[in-house]
DNA sequence: AACAAAATTCAAAGCGCTTTGGATATGTTC
DNA sequence: GAACATATCCAAAGCGCTTTGAATTTTGTT
């Protein structure tokens, strides 16, 4: 294939010896067009390597397909890598779709500046929204200016008007307290998320129920809370452990922090599923997938609840993509629930 | 401040009972343009909220202000989390200076076509090249289709016709392996990177060179190269330590996989540091970070050579913006030494 | 064969910006 | 005060696409 410089519009047309308008119908599919003429074009624009221009395009319709995916450097100004495996997903998608990702990065403060100039300027023709806090006021703000998007995660009690995907965080942190005490554990860490993340609250209302419902009372001091890092779960745990009366498993809101209180253990000289248990949030984060070819999949480490971000980037960008196509839709909402898996860090609690 | 629409050039220019040349050149700071009118002009573009229409001045300029970043799913269809540390970097610049992200994914072997897609659309001024291979044929192509770029990383030898920034990945693992070697370690491991990567050949020169100047054979048995994984980590150190003669120290290309290394050590009832040295190169990836207000900074766990791929996704960006603004310009490059830090991983051998 | 209806096609007017090639006003020089 | 240079400003022509409203062909009917 030669690699011919592309053309424009007009060439195309009139090397076909047709008007640009009639070849801009064909191309993009419009009715009143004759079926034989579609083909011809189609096929000169593919032979003549035609490229229509996005920003033509753009300022004609109004549209960019473009995707904005803004994102906070949280405390630690970092890009957390649980966002690198959503995008993995969403791209995918997009990228099949012909949308491309426009990313940018600001402090959650910034965002409401940002997703306005993003609408004064049409650059995108929809964004998804990360890390909903507890009555976030980014999703008013974006029901006020009209533009698409759906949210990862919720952002309050009974989310009506908006779209969201989320995990279902209760429920799972429910069921896994819930395990650890059908286990025989009295004395259950929580180590969380930072809790002005609705994700994180309701993780927490899941693990409270459980232990309410087992006739226990949460104990302040069982309870973290901070950005999801390795230290984080590291000074948790020596926290944790340095305790009057230490817990007997720790339920920890990320692998990454999962790895801290595992190193944590090993500095005591305690194991992880011998000497206290351990229960993770399993995002499926793929730097630690183990992906071997040909290789029997390991036994998983952590026990864990488990649900793919990725995959959950994948239906947030179909859902926005749907909504983008029709705006005036029904609001769409979907709730997964996590899978529980059982690794090598659980086990009755070691006799006193 | 009232939350009102934004306007255009037109508006803007009546508004002021002046051409829309005048204003335009005015905002965009030409010299023709009375310092009076300028700051009238600025002043009621600030006021009314006017905001230049993207897609309008892209048309007309064929500038877009966005940066392409194609990042490649790799074999385990992921993002690394390395990469989510050097857009951090790259766009805190970008933001300062007026440009935006475009993110792309596309396999390695889609990658050519995708940048002669982002040339013909006009959709970037100017890309990164992540991930550099040996020999990386995308250089070639896109000096010949005359997108500005900067390479993160080197892919040959004397890289010389084109920009880049690297750390000094050979001279990083000489030392570290001869660090081992001084402390008295005979049999030291290389866990790398793919070495089909630029980078990881660098590091496994530098790390035979060492070998060699103390009169060591390197041992095939010793070199495994793969994906940065921590799983990879965990069953490469596995194989290691079933040899008849296992290593004393391992050498890891990062801190991923050296956390499997870590836990394939704890599963073997061996302690990193007491049984087996190690030392990782530790990309400062901010989720492995510690960066707790008030407390004073953790003694580093690993010894590791030290580089902040977040700052150097700063430096790239920088480069890049500069190539873009100055495209004739001498062609920049910019080697950097890693640090060595010395953590709780490292000690002499054990007696046998 | 004549005529209305349906199917195709087209010319031209935007979309909102930049930029060329003047026009106009202001200053300078002798 | 004429003649020219300089400083400001402007009208209009794109950039490459979409889309409106009208023109042209084709088809179907009687």
């Amino acid at each position: 294939m030669p690699a011919r410089k592309a053309i424009n519009l007009k060439m195309l047309s009139e090397a076909l010896g047709l008007s640009q308008t009639t070849v801009s119908r064909a191309l993009n599919g419009f009715p009143e067009v004759a079926e034989k003429t579609r083909v011809r074009v189609i096929e000169a624009a593919e032979r003549l390597n035609y490229r229509p221009s996005p920003s033509a395009a753009s300022l004609a319709t109004g549209k960019s397909r473009m995707i904005g995916h803004v994102v906070s450097l949280s405390e630690h100004i970092m890009i957390n890598p649980h966002f690198a495996d959503f995008i993995a997903g969403a791209g995918e998608v997009y990228g099949e779709n012909g949308y491309d990702i426009l990313l940018r990065l600001a402090s959650l403060e910034e965002q409401e500046g940002v997703y306005r100039d993003l609408v004064d300027d049409q650059r995108v023709d929809g964004v998804v929204v990360h890390g909903p806090l507890t009555g976030d006021s980014r999703i008013g703000l974006l029901n006020a200016l009209g533009l698409p998007f759906v949210v990862h995660g919720r952002s309050d009690e009974e989310g009506a008007d908006y779209c969201w995907m989320d995990v279902n965080n209760r429920r799972a942190f429910h069921r896994a307290t819930k395990f650890l005490l059908d286990l025989g554990h009295q004395r259950v860490a929580l180590v969380n998320g930072l809790e002005t993340m609705n994700f994180a609250d309701r993780r927490r209302q899941g693990y409270e129920v459980a232990l309410e419902e087992a006739g226990i009372v949460p104990d302040e001091q069982l309870l973290h809370s901070a950005d999801m890092v390795e230290p984080y779960g590291y000074h948790a745990t020596r926290a944790l452990m340095d305790l009057a009366e230490p817990p007997t498993a720790i339920l920890v809101a990320s692998v990454l922090p999962a790895m801290g209180v595992t190193r944590a253990l090993a500095d005591l000289g305690l194991r992880a599923g011998e000497d206290v248990s351990i229960i993770a949030f399993d995002d499926c984060l793929s730097f630690l997938q183990s992906g071997y070819k040909g290789r029997t999949p390991d036994i998983p480490y952590f026990t864990a609840v488990r649900s793919s971000i990725r995959d959950a980037g994948k239906r947030v960008a179909q859902m926005l993509l749907e909504r983008i196509e029709n705006p005036s839709g029904p609001l769409q909402s979907e709730l997964w629930e996590a899978d529980f898996v059982i690794g090598q860090t659980t086990a009755p609690p070691r006799r006193r």
